[in-house]
DNA sequence: AGCCTAAAATGAACAATGTTCTTTTTCGAA
DNA sequence: TTCGAAAAAGAACATTGTTCATTTTAGGCT
C-alpha cells in the first residue's frame, strides 16, 4: 500500500481492488485514526489509488459501514458453537463476552455500526436462532427467548458504547452535593488500581451478572411452580410485572 | 420562524437568537427531519438568520450536539425525587423507564448523543449520585452501586437505539435453516399484535426485569448471609465469578 | 451627552467531504 | 480479431462546516 509511484490511467494489467479489501483498510483506517482520516481519499490513498476507482467496487460509504459491520459480525460468530455443548448459562455468558469484545476491539465503529439493520442472509442469524433454541429448551416460551435475547443485545452494544466513551464520562469534578457518588468513583478507582480489568469491564461484568442471575431466579421460579403447580405466584414481588406494563402502555 | 424578510446587515435592534434557542431548533428539527436537513444551513433557516450568525452563540456544530445532549439529560431529571421516597426497586424501574423514554422521544438523537461525554456540572450527576446513595442504603458497596449504575445505563442507551433501529433490525427472511428464530419471531409477533407495546418495549421490559431480578437474588443472598454467617456461598452457581472474570482479564 | 468597545448580524469566501462524469486503457468472450 | 464491459485516472460538482471582513447596534465609561 502507499506506493507513490504513479499509475497510468486506464484499466490496469492485474487486479488492483476487491470489495473486501476495501472494506478492511476501511475498518483499520478507523481504528487507527478514528472517525476522521477515513474519508474516502484516505482509504484511497492508503491502497494506492484515487478515490473514484473505489466506486468500481463499492456502492459509497454507507456500502462501506455495511460491509464493516458484517465482518465484525462474522468474527463474533466465529465461535458459535458452545451453545451445543456448555449449560445455558455459560453458554450466553461466552457469547456476551465476546460480542462486546469484538465491539470494543473498534471502539469508533461502534457509535457507527450500532445503529445499522442486519443483513438477513447474515450468519449472525444463525447465532441468533441458536441462541433462542437454547433457551427454549431450557425452558422458556420462544417469543420470550427472543425479547431475552434483544435485550441482552442491547445491554452488550450498549457496554460497548460505554467502553468505547471517554474512561471517566460521567466522573464528577470536585462538586460537593454529590457525596455518594463520589466517594463511588473513589471506592472503584481503588479496585481498578489493583486489578487490570478497567472500569468499563467492571461494569460490564456486573451487568451481565445482573442479567443471568435474573435469568436464573426466573428458572428457578419456574421449575418451583411446575414442582408443585398449585402454589400461586412463588414469591415474586417485583415491581415490573404483565399488569404494570400493560398499564403503562395503554396511557401512552 | 422562517421569515423570508430579509434583515439589514449589522447587529439587529433586538435579540434575535439565543444559545438555547439555537439547541432547541437544531434539536427539532433533528426529530423531524432525521440526520440529514439538520445542516448549519437548515438550522439558521429555521431561525430566519444567515449561517455565520449563529457561530456568535455557540462554538460549531459539536457544541450543538453538547447542548442537545444536556438538554435531554435535564428531562430525564426531572422526576428524580422517587429516590428518597420509593423503594429502591420501584424507584430503579421508574428512573430506568424516564431515562429510555426520554432518549427513545428522539430517535435520530440516540446514535448521536450516546458517545458524548457528560458535563460533570450538569444535573444529571445529581440523579447519579441519588441512585448510587440509595444502591448503597439497600446494602450494596458504593463502587458496586457505581458499577450498577453504568451496566444499567448501558443497558438503557442500548434499548433505545434499539429503539431506534428499524423495527424488524434483525428479522430473518424466510430462510429454513434458523428454525427457532423464525418461530420466535412469529410468536412475538402475534403478541405484539394484540398489545400496544412494541417489540423494542417488550424486549426492554424483559431487560429490567432480569436486570431487577438479579439484583433482588443479590440482595436476598446476602440478607441470608448476613443471617447465617457460618454457611458459605448460599446456594449461588452463576458461572459469572470474580475467579473467572479475574483470569479472563489475565490473558488479555 | 458623547464616545467606544464589544456584540451580533450579513455576505462572501474557503477547505474538506462524498460523489459523478468523462476519458483512457485493458481484459475477456464471441 | 473485434467489441463491449470492467477498471483505473482525472477533473469537476454539490454540499458540508467554518472563517473572515464588514456593517450596524447595544451598553458601559468618562
Amino acid at each position: 500500500m502507499g506506493e507513490t509511484s504513479q499509475r497510468r490511467v486506464g484499466r490496469p494489467s492485474e487486479q488492483v481492488l476487491s470489495r473486501v479489501q476495501i472494506i478492511e483498510t476501511a475498518l483499520a483506517l478507523l481504528d487507527e485514526h478514528g472517525e476522521h482520516g477515513f474519508g474516502m481519499r484516505d482509504i484511497a490513498r492508503a491502497l494506492g489509488v484515487r478515490p473514484s476507482a473505489l466506486y468500481n467496487h463499492v456502492d459509497g460509504k454507507e456500502d462501506i459501514h455495511r460491509g464493516m459491520r458484517e465482518l465484525i459480525g462474522e468474527r463474533i460468530s466465529a465461535g458459535a458453537d458452545a451453545f451445543e455443548t456448555e449449560s445455558w448459562e455459560t453458554a450466553l455468558a461466552g457469547w456476551a463476552r465476546a460480542y462486546r469484545d469484538a465491539f470494543a476491539a473498534h471502539p469508533p465503529t461502534i457509535a457507527l455500526l450500532a445503529v445499522m439493520p442486519i443483513d438477513p442472509a447474515s450468519h449472525v442469524t444463525v447465532v441468533y436462532d441458536r441462541v433462542v433454541g437454547m433457551l427454549h429448551r431450557a425452558g422458556w416460551e420462544r417469543g420470550e427467548a427472543l425479547n431475552i435475547l434483544v435485550s441482552l443485545e442491547s445491554f452488550i452494544l450498549g457496554s460497548a458504547l460505554d467502553a468505547a466513551a471517554a474512561p471517566d464520562m460521567l466522573h464528577p469534578g470536585d462538586r460537593d452535593d454529590v457525596p455518594d457518588f463520589s466517594a463511588a468513583y473513589r471506592e472503584r478507582d481503588e479496585r481498578v488500581r489493583g486489578s487490570r480489568v478497567g472500569p468499563a469491564d467492571q461494569a460490564f461484568e456486573t451487568g451481565l451478572r445482573l442479567m443471568l442471575g435474573g435469568l436464573r431466579a426466573e428458572a428457578a421460579e419456574r421449575d418451583a411452580r411446575r414442582a408443585a403447580p398449585r402454589s400461586k405466584r412463588p414469591g415474586s414481588a417485583i415491581p415490573v410485572e404483565s399488569e404494570a406494563v400493560a398499564a403503562e402502555a395503554a396511557d401512552a
